[in-house]
RNA sequence: GGGUAGGUUCCGGAGUGGCCAAACGGGGUGGACUGUAAAUCCACUGGCAUUGCCUUCACAGGUUCGAAUCCUGUCCUGCCCA
């Protein structure tokens, strides 16, 4: 069976589908690349779509590899963004490379996966190397990229190291001699100076294949963790479950092609596919019984808003303090940070109910034998005891 | 190195001596409505406090009854010239 057509599945653009052929006739295991920078400790959902098809790859025989960014990551990838990533230090960038692989293993065959660190040539090189290096490309085909041409034309500073990503990125392809390179569509340039970087070697090129981006959970911007709009693939799967019924129903089919790898059915309701959605990929990453759970928990907070029966954390209330403090004082033991004045706010607002019925007086006493079901914001309640 | 324009609250961006915790837009949050969707409407969006107080407008000093706004120095950025 030609594997190709599968392959192809979900590609925003290959260059080119002929090559992809070609290097598949040969018969081979096609040493297939992703990068990954671990700049922030958790993969999510975005990137799994790379992950995903790099998996494909696996089943078909090839050989993956993951190249952990460690020094590319200290640069940070300029593509799409609209400023200078803050820099990170080596340890940072290698504590995070150890949760990665981690959990990039949620996805890929560990058995015909190949793990290397860019920094195992890059930390050789000596600044000779490096200039010999920087002479084979033009600041102009650097520059030439949108991202950096809207901070050009916005008076924005571009940086000198921040020209080195692509380049580096590049010479990852010649060092480990990829034969082909996924990466998302906003990764089209550097994968393209790889291709530059590999015929000076006079390697054959790889062939570039581009993933759609995932956006995130507001449904127009990329899914980023700087965003605040990622879903982690470590996240507890009521909390994972509960982020993806909130995208919007017009990224429901993205999700469904890059995650899933089928296509949306048009005659489901939407809130039926969104559900089965979140089952299935809380299901991958936890377990069919822990989907199962978290939809029935959503079920019947939201559905049925019956919190008195959702898997709630209990808290105990601070004897003789207001509502105030104790809403503070709840939030803090769900880990999040609110100030009075916020909690104070959301009282005023409506936000804050006992068993279903609000309370908008800040200084309300609650006594500490209060039992039942204290609902804080939109998401978050605890069980009282 | 020279010239010039700037650095404002999450972001963009007003404000050029008191009426400024700082317009407006975006984003975010809460409420109503819902399918925890979208759209829409309303409200909120530095901190503490039931009048009011405290800390913010790159940083450090200064002038003034009073400064985001004036002065001096420092740091940072864009643009033009070299």
């Amino acid at each position: 069976m030609d594997p190709l057509p599968d392959l192809l599945r979900n590609c925003a653009q290959v260059l080119s589908p002929d090559e992809l052929r070609k290097k598949l006739a040969e018969g081979r295991p096609l040493r297939v690349k992703l990068g990954v920078d671990p700049t922030a400790p958790d993969i999510h959902l975005g990137h799994t779509v790379g992950l995903t098809k790099l998996r494909q790859f696996q089943e078909l025989g090839h050989q993956a590899i993951l190249i952990i960014g460690d020094f590319t990551a200290m640069i940070g990838d300029p593509s799409g963004r609209s400023a200078t990533r803050p820099q990170l230090t080596h340890d940072e960038v290698m504590a995070n490379a150890k949760t990665y692989q981690e959990q990039a293993f949620k996805i890929l065959d560990p058995a015909r996966t190949r793990v290397v660190f860019n920094g195992e040539w890059f930390e050789m090189m000596s600044f000779e190397e490096v200039i010999r290096l920087n002479s084979r490309v033009t600041l102009q085909q650097m520059l030439q990229r949108e991202d950096f041409r809207d901070r050009l034309d916005r008076g924005l500073p571009v940086r000198a190291h921040e020209i080195q990503y692509p380049i580096m990125q590049g010479w990852d392809s010649v060092q480990i001699q990829a034969d082909i390179e996924l990466g998302g569509t906003d990764q089209l340039f550097n994968i393209m100076v790889g291709r530059d970087l590999q015929r000076e070697e006079g390697q054959p090129q790889q062939v570039a294949m581009m993933l759609p981006i995932l956006v995130g959970l507001d449904g127009t911007q990329k899914m980023s963790k700087s965003l605040g709009n990622s879903v982690g693939v470590t996240e507890p799967p009521v909390s994972m479950f509960g982020k993806l019924m909130s995208i919007p129903d017009a990224a429901m089919a993205g999700y469904y092609e890059l995650l899933l790898n089928e296509s949306l059915a048009a005659d489901t309701h939407p809130m039926v596919a969104k559900k089965e959605l979140a089952r299935r990929i809380v299901a991958r990453f936890h377990s069919e019984a822990d989907a199962a759970h978290a939809l029935e928990d959503f079920n019947a907070r939201f559905s049925q808003r019956d919190l008195a029966s959702a898997d709630l954390p209990t808290f105990a209330l601070l004897p003789g303090q207001d509502l105030v403090s104790n809403v503070v004082a709840a939030f803090a033991s769900l880990g999040a940070t609110r100030s009075r004045s916020d909690v104070r706010r959301l009282v005023e607002q409506g936000s804050i109910q006992l068993n279903g019925e609000k309370i908008t007086d800040p200084k309300a006493p609650l006594d500490a034998g209060t039992t039942g079901i204290l609902k804080l914001d939109k998401t978050r309640a605890v069980r009282l005891g």
